[in-house]
DNA sequence: ATATCCAAAATTGGCGCCAATTTATGCTAA
DNA sequence: TTAGCATAAATTGGCGCCAATTTTGGATAT
């Protein structure tokens, strides 16, 4: 009996359009402050007038994208300030935790960070930007996970979202993007190392030049 | 021309159901782990079906509420673990921004702690619950906007609301409220003196019990 | 030729209805 | 008397329509 249910209940979370449209910011196909109409939401992604609706305001709650009643939303593009304060944010919390990660970190997590780590490094040369974006926060994601604390990296996480609104477009030079991947294997390495103050100074340069 | 539009610009922003429940919910009206039923709230709040949902929708993308798919929406309860990291996450924020604190202060503004503190003071006899837990959120509003950080302070503000879901009822012991009062003025205190260690000491302290 | 104003088109946003699901109630059978 | 089931009530949630506002295009007057 039931079987929809079933079925709904097995399968995969179903995916919401605020996720779809999160990704084509993030992704930098849509750009940051170009206008979100409804209609061609509804026509991009398939779905009816009153999902459209609810996306938009939660990414607007989310503030990545900006709500001016009766003109619409926009995707938001922090300014300077807005983007400095954040990455500050981001330091204090993810230095705030190195020596937790450091404690916590077991050999076979230094392995599985050194693998994302190349992983990123693979991508540099072979993968498509979109790809190496998702290799990039793939492994914070599994670095910050073993500070043991899963409120602060929900929160990080949603930060994070906030500050990179055009990432992709961010990573324009091949050096920048180099030096990003080098920071990660020093990570690493400190972790390895159990070197926290390495690891605190590695994290700190690596928010900044993001 | 545009009378209406012209009344609407200038009257203050108009609000939103979504903060008539935060603050019931906040204020302890609506219990943690009671139902949130859309006809109740509907008439509670004199306002339309999809308000009601919007600001239920909002709030738990907040994680203020919690959603049961066509059971309802609930007023969440956190788990001593999620408490306890989310106390963590304040802890790192707050006394990170402690030397930008002591550093900014001017006289001024240590002038107007001690007011917000001993307001605090005087309303322990002579206040409700209620107006104890405002004049709190204001000392603390107050004292942590100095850092300078406006994003930091939205989202200190913003999971403050997360952890003390029924902040009026967690401070039922008088000793508890006289002890954060203490620390108010410890903090004060340890502003004007410029002692960051002192003042750190006392944030930490003051998020652990709080 | 350019600025201003008016009208039409497009877009946003509010509201109510109805289907789907869940919960409560009462009835029947063991 | 109690457990199980079926039916009814209540609640949630999706969808579409229409009003309100804004923008665009064009016509007229200076």
């Amino acid at each position: 009996m039931n079987k929809v249910k079933q079925r709904e209940a097995n399968n995969a979370t179903a995916i919401d359009v605020t996720d779809l449209i999160l990704h084509d910011i993030q992704t930098g196909v849509l750009a940051p402050g170009s206008w979100l109409k409804q209609i061609d939401l509804e026509q991009r992604y398939q779905c009816t007038r009153p999902e459209v609706r609810r996306a938009l305001d939660r990414l607007a709650q989310r503030r990545l994208v900006e709500h001016v009643p009766n003109r619409g939303y926009h995707v938001f593009e922090p300014d300077g300030r807005q983007a400095a304060e954040v990455s500050e944010i981001r330091i204090l919390l993810e230095t705030g935790v190195a020596d937790k990660i450091a404690a916590n970190a077991s050999r076979a997590d230094v392995e599985a960070l050194r693998e994302l780590a190349a992983r990123f490094d693979k991508l540099i040369l072979e993968g498509t930007p979109i790809e190496l974006y998702e290799a990039n926060l793939a492994f914070h994601y599994r670095l910050l996970s073993l500070c043991g604390n899963s409120e602060l990296v929900k929160l990080v996480t949603e930060i994070r979202q906030r500050t990179s609104s055009a990432p992709v477009s961010q990573w324009k030079t091949r050096a920048r993007i180099e030096q990003s991947s080098r920071e990660h294997h020093e990570m690493v390495n400190a972790i390895a190392a159990g070197e926290t103050a390495a690891l605190k100074d590695a994290i700190s340069r690596h928010i900044r030049q993001d």
